[in-house]
DNA sequence: CCCTATTTAATCGTGCGCGATTTAATTTCA
DNA sequence: TGAAATTAAATCGCGCACGATTAAATAGGG
């Protein structure tokens, strides 16, 4: 089995995983202080999206969007509850779930954050086609790994 | 601005980063059963293969590497001392090293590493040229998200 | 030489992710 | 209908990541 595979050896640099791995705490560090001024982290910003999206969400469909479970979100939510962006209610007719809502500080965040993708995209030096390429490359094995994991 | 433009929108779907996070928390519950067998977390198997390539490495030739800092490594590296796989010792000619060395344990878990890519790769369902690509575009990706954060 | 600046690692606090378990509410079906 | 199964969220424990600070050793300039 030849070194040079960049699958299927033992040196760093070959592998994907790294690769991967490696940007996604580069995108997270280059994304910090953008997201600093709106007083979220980057988890927070993404359920933000979700709910920016459509409020009102259970917390089970905020972590089937984000592919995250109640472990992780239970206590994002309670801190972002207490910075009073968003609001936790049990629902009435099903007390095992709990509905998760935006005050108006959380939807103003909105506005706030429209000239954040845009920064991003420029941090990335890549042109709108190369982002779509890399993006739909990243769901596919996403969905691949999920599959077969 | 109009919301399909991918880089631009606050659409959930359409972020890059969205992609890239998701398929990173993907990976590592992909790995996490294979690197149980060899009592590794993922980034512990990623500072393994730093010295599997090169034993006796420092501290910050370790991080330079991975991109990660003392404040990751000192507790990883200890915690790996802790299970006797490596071993910590300053260095003689400067106090300020800590020189990291594999011990026998450590050195032989290469062998029992050596079937971890080839599983990764299978879960992934690419061909070698397109792990290949995509590895590149990341790496591309992230020494852009460095150059600009 | 000594004093300051720099370098290296460690420490501290916060916020994830997630496997595993627990609690509570609802559903199922015998 | 009532016991068992299922579902939803919360809790617990551990191991990262990293910004910020600290401690200690070395290097460098006057």
């Amino acid at each position: 089995m030849p070194t040079y595979d960049p699958a299927l050896s033992l040196k760093l640099d070959d592998q994907l995983c790294f690769a991967l791995y490696s940007a996604t705490n580069a995108l997270k560090k280059m994304y910090r202080p953008m997201l600093e001024r709106l007083g979220l982290t980057y988890p927070q910003y993404l359920v933000m999206m979700v709910l920016w999206e459509r409020d009102g969400q259970t917390v089970s469909e905020i972590g089937d969007k984000l592919f995250l479970d109640s472990a992780t979100l239970t206590p994002l939510l309670k801190r972002l509850e207490n910075h009073s962006i968003l609001e936790r209610r049990r629902a009435a007719e099903d007390e095992r779930i709990v509905r998760v809502s935006l005050t108006a500080k959380g939807n103003s965040l909105k506005e706030m954050a429209a000239t954040v993708p845009g920064e991003a995209v420029g941090a990335t030096g890549c042109t709108p086609d190369e982002l779509t390429t890399l993006r739909d490359a990243l769901v596919q094995l996403r969905t691949d790994l999920m599959a077969n994991g």
